[in-house]
DNA sequence: CCATTTATGTTTATAGCATACACACTATTC
DNA sequence: GAATAGTGTGTATGCTATAAACATAAATGG
């Protein structure tokens, strides 16, 4: 029986694990090398075998916790059958992340400096288009308009996200009637042209 | 001539334009209380006899920050005519104030701890929040509304600036007829009561 | 006008952090 | 089985924040 091989044998995971469960907690702020290495039994300077600095590391978290958000998102939609639904789950899911998650959510988004870019890796950003692409399939946007309408639902919903799940007073509600009444709004502001067109 | 009453008379001032100063060039990467004492040649400790900690440092700055960007909000708002055209003001303005002082704007939002609200100093959400009353007045929202309103636009500025004027590489483009889009977007969200009675 | 008090700044010391360097041990591979 | 690559430890350095003691300038009050 080998009590441990080399420590754990992959130290990498384990710092990563230890990463998301501190940020679950609290934030970005027990995040440092010195903390981690701890939580995990081992020296500070093991760190570096498998991260370049303190930033690599966090930066990785940041991903790890991103990764989380995109899985819960693509989640969300499997339950949903329309296109409408299927965008509004995103948003929905989202926001609720930066709620139930909120230390999660704040070192996925503010506490990185450069995300490591990896392409197989699930993003929270590509389910979020992929839903408006959708929405152009079924013909309620035009093919022109799906950068525009990404980029203005992906501002409100982060934007609503962020300031919700913060500390400000003047911070906007967090209550599910609200939340549906800015997905409706955000709707709204999506299908403006075919609203136009009606009248 | 006095060379220097003891040193400036008075280092909390000085200390806070040093701030503003380095914010703007590097964002939150050098307001330490080493960097900033030595900016204005004062030794670190001589910091704590005007804020209780470095963070309360950094606090104030932040307050700084955004204390010019509702100056900015207040002074565009003043050339504008119509109520609609102020509404969308003070949201332009937000979101130019990310794109032309990035460190600014990221001290302002992303790099404080507990903003030290003080009632008598300009605040954007404040002038933000009287544009839509505006708008309730002018009877384009209802009164019921003014606060989902608030919230809704609220989120899609903060976050479309906080996002534009980030590093991501799947970022909004920050072109003039991206934002005047985004604007317009916003507006149809706001209206969509009106434009459904329309119809 | 001098003396006491208050405000402001300096020096020194401590503790925590990231991280470079040298060493040790383990696993792999030839 | 020995060379080598992969992983982890210990120690040292320089940075940061900040506590404690001290020093001096300004204000105040007899």
């Amino acid at each position: 029986m080998k009590t441990q091989k080399y420590h754990h044998g992959n130290l990498e995971a384990a710092l990563l694990e230890a990463g998301v469960r501190e940020a679950r907690i609290s934030g970005s702020k027990n995040l440092g090398v010195n903390a981690l290495a701890k939580e995990v039994s081992v020296s500070p300077m093991a760190v570096y075998r498998h991260f370049s600095s303190g930033e690599g590391l966090k930066a990785s978290i940041s991903q790890q916790a991103r990764e989380e958000l995109a899985r819960r998102m693509i989640e969300a939609i499997s339950h949903e059958t329309s296109v409408k639904e299927r965008f509004e789950a995103t948003g929905r899911t989202y926001i609720q992340f930066a709620l139930n998650e909120p230390g999660l959510f704040s070192v996925a988004f503010v506490a990185c400096e450069a995300p490591p870019k990896r392409e197989d890796s699930p993003s929270a950003w590509m389910v979020f288009q992929d839903s408006v692409l959708d929405l152009c399939n079924e013909g309620l946007i035009q093919a022109a308009e799906v950068r525009q309408v990404t980029d203005f639902a992906w501002a409100a919903v982060h934007g609503y996200a962020n300031l919700a799940g913060g500390s400000d007073p003047m911070r906007p509600k967090a209550e599910p009637e609200i939340i549906e009444g800015l997905l409706e709004r955000i709707w709204f502001g999506i299908v403006k042209e075919s609203v136009e067109i009606k009248k």
